[in-house]
DNA sequence: GAGCTACATCGTAAATGGTTACCGTCAAAT
DNA sequence: ATTTGACGGTAACCATTTACGATGTAGCTC
C-alpha cells in the first residue's frame, strides 16, 4: 500500500522496477485512487471554495473564468457556490464550503459584515476577499479603487466640457459598485467647482432597464445634463438606448460614460466609452493569492487594489455650446 | 461516536434529551461535521462534477445558474471546470472529477466522442449530457432541436416573404450550433422551393466580430440577400451593426433572425429577433435529472428536448419589393 | 573475506473522522 | 416473567498517508 502510495504521488523512494510493476497493476485493474481518502489521510482537498453572487452576470462569470484558469493551473478544483448578495446564503455556504474542507475560499461580491467574519474566523484555511474588502481590512483582498475609476469617469467628461453632468448610481448601500462610484462623482464635481444638484442622480439597480428609467426621467428636465455618468455600463447602454429611441444621438446630444467595460461596451452603437476594470486579472490575481496563501508562502501586499484604464470610445465628445 | 452521527444526520432513533445534549457539546466545542470522512464512510460526497465549456460565455454561464439553483435545492454542490471543448482537457477533468468521487457529472457543450465514452464508463457514477448529446443515444440529455430552431428561423423569413436568405453558420464539424443549425437552414429553403447558393453561406465562429466579417462579405455582393440568419444572437448583431456602419438600416434594408436569445438580443436597437433556447432551464432541467439519477429513481424519459420558441421582435420585415 | 555502516527500498500499522451493522441494555407492555 | 422496541455503545470499515521499522545491498575497513 505505501509503495503505492509513493508511486502514485511521485516519491522518489521507489526503484524504477518496482514503479513499474505498480504502474502495470494500477493499468490492468483499473486503479483509480479515491480523492475522499486521500483527503482525509492527508488534510488536504486541492479544492477550493468559491461563493459568488450570480454566475449569470457576465462581470462576475468573467471573473470566475480568471480564478477557475488560475485555479487548474496550480492543480486546484472550484466549488461554486451562487449566494446573490443574501447575507444568510453567504453565511450557509461559507459553512458548508469549510464542513467539506477546501484548502482555501475566495469571496466575492457581497457586503463583508462581522457576521462574515465570524463564519470565516470558525476555520484556519486562508480566505481572500475579491472584487470586495472588509472594513478593516483584515483579509486579504483584490479589488480595483472604485472611487478612483469614477472620478476618472468624471473626470474625462469635465475635459470635453461639461458642466452638466447627471449620474445614474446604484443603491448607496453597496460600498464599492453604489458608495464609492458615486463619492468618486462628488469629488470629480467639487474639483471641478461644480455644484452637486440632487436631481442629476437617480438611484438604478446596475441593470440596462433601470437605466432606460433614470435617463428618460434625465429626458425629462427643463434643464437636462450633457452628459450622463453611469455606475456601470449596462446601465450606460440602456441610457444609449434611451436616448436613441427618443430620436436623439449620442455623443452630440449627449455623451455617455461609464464604468466597467463588459463585452457589450464594443457591441453597440456608439461604441461605449467607459473606464474599464480587469475582470478577469481580479480573478486571476485573486486565485493566484489564494495559492500563495494556501502554500504558506508569505505575501509582501494581500490587499491588491488593480488599476483601471479608461477606454476612450465614441459615447463621448466635446459638448456642444 | 455513533449517537453524535445519529443526530447529526437527523436519525429518529435518538431520544431527545440526549439529542440535545449532542446539541449543546456540538455548540460548547465548536464542533463542525467533516464532510470528506462523511464521503469515504457513506460513499457520498453531495457533490455533482459540472465540466462546462467556458463559463464566461452567456450561454452557458446562464444554463450553469440553473444547474447551480437546482443542484442547490437537492442540497449538492457543484465542482465546476472549464473545458474549453478542447477533448483532450474534458477527458482530463473527467478523470480528476470521477477521482474526487463525484454522485454524478453533467457533462456540456463539446461533442461526446469514443473516447468520452470510455471515460464515462470507468465509473458507476450517472451522467447527463446538457446542451449536447451523444450520437448513440445511450446517454440521458437535456438540450433542444437545434434543426427545427433554426428551421423556423429561416421560415419566419421566409413568412415574411424573404427568398434571397443568406447565412452566417457555425462550423459545420460542430454538431449542435454548427450542423445542425446548418441543415435547418438548408431544409428551410428547400421546402420553401428556394434554391440553395454556396456564397449565401459565410462559416463564423459564433461571436460578435465573426458576424461584422461575415456581414461585409455579404454586403460586397453584386446581388445582396434581403434577410440573414445568423446562427447566434452575437453573430447577428455584429452584422446588425456591421449594416448599420455602413449607413444601411435594420430591417428596412436587411432583416436579421438568429438563435439563442440572450440577454443582449432586447438590448440592441433594433431589439433582435430571434428564436429563444431556454437556458437556464436547459441547465435546472438537466440537474434535476441527474439528481433523479442518482437517487435511483426511475426516469422515463432520460433524453428530453425542451421546446424553442420565436420572439418577434423589430429586426425582421416584410421585404421590400 | 568478515564485519560493519549507511542508505535505498519497501512493508507494517497507526491515524484520519466519520458511518453503520450489530449487539447489549433497559424500560414499558404483554 | 417474557417480549418488544427504543436507545446507545462497540468495532469494523472506508482508502489513503505517513511515521517507523525491517530488509537487503553496496561499500568500506580491517
Amino acid at each position: 500500500m505505501a509503495t503505492v502510495s509513493r508511486v502514485v504521488n511521485n516519491n522518489p523512494n521507489v526503484k524504477p522496477q518496482t514503479r513499474k510493476k505498480v504502474f502495470e497493476a494500477i493499468e490492468r485493474l483499473g486503479y483509480r485512487p479515491n480523492a475522499v481518502a486521500r483527503g482525509l489521510a492527508s488534510k488536504k482537498t486541492t479544492t477550493v471554495g468559491v461563493v459568488i453572487p450570480d454566475i449569470s452576470n457576465s462581470i462576475f462569470a468573467e471573473i470566475a473564468r480568471g480564478i477557475e484558469d488560475i485555479a487548474n493551473m496550480y492543480h486546484y478544483n472550484i466549488i461554486l457556490c451562487n449566494a446573490d448578495k443574501r447575507k444568510e446564503k453567504e453565511i450557509r455556504v461559507i459553512n458548508t464550503l469549510l464542513e467539506k474542507q477546501v484548502d482555501g475560499l475566495l469571496f466575492m461580491g457581497g457586503t463583508v459584515t462581522e457576521e462574515h467574519i465570524q463564519a470565516f474566523q470558525t476555520s484556519a484555511v486562508p480566505i481572500v476577499l475579491c472584487a470586495t474588502r472588509d472594513e478593516k481590512g483584515t483579509y486579504p483582498s483584490v479589488d480595483i479603487d472604485h472611487e478612483t475609476a469614477a472620478l476618472d469617469a468624471v473626470n474625462t467628461l469635465i475635459r470635453h466640457g461639461h458642466r452638466e453632468i447627471a449620474m445614474i448610481s446604484g443603491t448607496l448601500q453597496d460600498p464599492a459598485n453604489g458608495y464609492a462610484r458615486f463619492q468618486g462623482y462628488k469629488r470629480a464635481l467639487e474639483a471641478a467647482g461644480i455644484e452637486y444638484q440632487e436631481d442629476l442622480v437617480r438611484i438604478g439597480n446596475y441593470r440596462y432597464e433601470s437605466g432606460v428609467e433614470a435617463m428618460k426621467y434625465f429626458l425629462g428636465l427643463k434643464k437636462k445634463p450633457t452628459a450622463i455618468f453611469a455606475a456601470t455600463d449596462e446601465m450606460a447602454i440602456g441610457a444609449i438606448h434611451s436616448i436613441q429611441d427618443e430620436g436623439l444621438k449620442v455623443p452630440d446630444d449627449f455623451s455617455i460614460i461609464s464604468v466597467d467595460n463588459i463585452r457589450m461596451a464594443s457591441m453597440v452603437r456608439p461604441l461605449l466609452t467607459t473606464v474599464a476594470q480587469p475582470m478577469y486579472d481580479l480573478g486571476a490575481v485573486a486565485m493566484r493569492l489564494l495559492t500563495k496563501l494556501m502554500k504558506k508562502e508569505t505575501v509582501e501586499n494581500a490587499r491588491v487594489i488593480l488599476p483601471h484604464e479608461t477606454i476612450l470610445r465614441l459615447s463621448v465628445n466635446h459638448v456642444n455650446k
